[in-house]
DNA sequence: CAAATAGTTTCGCTCAGCGAAATTCTGTTT
DNA sequence: AAACAGAATTTCGCTGAGCGAAACTATTTG
């Protein structure tokens, strides 16, 4: 009886303006759900239940609720011999079926080929997802080696071209999340320090370019451009990556005025002439 | 309301001896997630809200509440313009992770290359999720038209070579709840009928492979075998599609043996001698 | 402009899901 | 083989997260 007192306490605190579900930003168990998932993505290779839940800083039973009833849909598989826990089939089914509702694939397919064979470069297409940039699709330019990244990879998102300009164009809330986070460098000329990567930020939303140069490996650098639909919603990224000979620090003109070509055209057949506006592509 | 009164019904017998989870089989906010995830996936593209609560059965809030949730964690997206919700980047993100951690596919390449080379006809090798097959990969046979089906794909468990395999190995449960379901036919030839289901999939688990002839398209037979590890756990389903007049009806002789050898090769490699011990490989 | 239909929000009630602790299972050490 | 250590599970009572009904707000349609 008391006890409920106090939760009707609780409760009359919470109204004035915010809704309660705001407040946690949604459903708790989908949110805890797909962090397990994340976890188990990153993890290469299946993952005892007592680690996981002490990376993701949750009780055992909570996770393990989560995993068996994922296990049960076949979201994830346990190991028989082992008890650890890995990806599912099902979700693999689940990743192909959204690859297909990318109409964007299909659509910038024709803009990647060019980019590449203009450029002598590997083009890349990726789409923002919650403000991280994930690869769609690779189209290599085949010399004696080629430099590639595959579909699925997730480009660090505050130092990759790739990944600033996803940070550029999205929200706030989002944007700072993510650079709350740790940012971890890769070689020593990754940018961490948030200030400079707010400054190229800000510069991107000015040139609508961005380089990386050696920031994820060492003598190769990389120039991105955005994808943009509608009324200026970042609809993907495209780029190209190659060694830092080649793309040169700042990257040739001649790249980033081929590159401005492909990317404006595609906005412009997804309804947005803004690189038109701004006389960025003649 | 129905459902209130089942609900309160099943508490007030379970409590002796069957634990709560059971009963429901999991946390049920994370089902209903995954079911919206399925529908949004059948779906050939995004859906709006009301049709998406229809055809599940729910509620709109509930179904409003996790759509948003997900859309929150860039697991489904929403048209800005028409608010319908379809599948995000984020799933095929983890997609790929989940297929990263199928060494099965990377195992299995050599066999399938060797199995579609012998046979002359495109090979495939699926693993059952929760039942029922999803293909991992696909490796042509060139002619001058090829037959072939993209990874991702489901077959159906009942009339599909692949399928039924799958559904022969499974638990009695699982069988049960996939049987219990509508079973389409496709052609006239589809098996629909559950007790000629059931002969066959006693008949798979002593013969160890299945056909499946005009079942899924008119003029194209299936062959499939399992693929065990260890304990005569099913790891996964490797077979051929082609002609029905390549493949014949009933599978020439010559062709199981050729499926059998490989199959049995790869279980070996899997730590699963069933093949050998039952004199099925020379 | 009303009517219909879409997506979204609110609100109080209640049962699903939580954490602590117990238990079982498995592999290792003594 | 007993004792131990460290996994994965399961139990159980409490409580607030998530539920449904109903209200609300854009759009679209007749």
């Amino acid at each position: 009886m008391a006890k409920k007192l106090i939760a009707a306490g609780i409760k009359a605190v919470t109204p004035p303006g915010k809704s309660r579900a705001e407040a946690g930003g949604g459903l708790q168990s989908l949110q805890a759900a797909f962090r397990i998932l994340d976890e188990l993505s990153n993890a290469d290779g299946p993952i005892g239940l007592t680690d996981l839940a002490f990376k993701l800083g949750e009780l055992k039973p909570r996770v393990y609720r989560h995993l068996s009833t994922m296990k049960a849909l076949g979201i994830v598989i346990q190991d028989a011999r082992s008890g650890r826990y890995g990806l599912g089939g099902k979700l693999f089914a689940l990743g192909e079926a959204a690859l297909e509702q990318f109409d964007l694939r299909a659509v910038a397919g024709p803009y990647l080929t060019r980019l590449r064979d203009q450029t002598c470069q590997t083009a890349l297409l990726s789409v923002p997802a919650n403000g991280e940039p994930i690869v769609l699709s690779c189209v290599e330019y085949l010399d004696r080696l080629s430099i590639s990244s595959r579909p699925g990879n997730r480009p660090p998102p505050h130092c990759s071209s790739q990944g600033r300009i996803a940070l550029a164009f999205t929200d706030g809330a989002t944007r700072k999340r993510i650079l709350g986070r740790k940012l971890t460098a890769f070689t020593c000329h990754s940018i961490t320090d948030r200030e400079a990567i707010e400054e190229r930020l800000h510069l991107i939303r000015e040139r609508f370019f961005e380089e990386a140069n050696d920031e994820v490996r060492m003598g190769i650098n990389a120039l991105s451009a955005p994808v943009f639909r509608d009324d200026e919603q970042l609809a993907g990224i495209i780029g190209i990556i190659g060694t830092s000979s080649e793309i040169g620090a700042p990257p040739a003109k001649q790249l980033i005025t081929t590159l401005h070509r492909q990317a404006g055209a595609l906005s412009a057949e997804l309804n947005c002439r803004i690189y038109y506006e701004h006389n960025l592509v003649k």
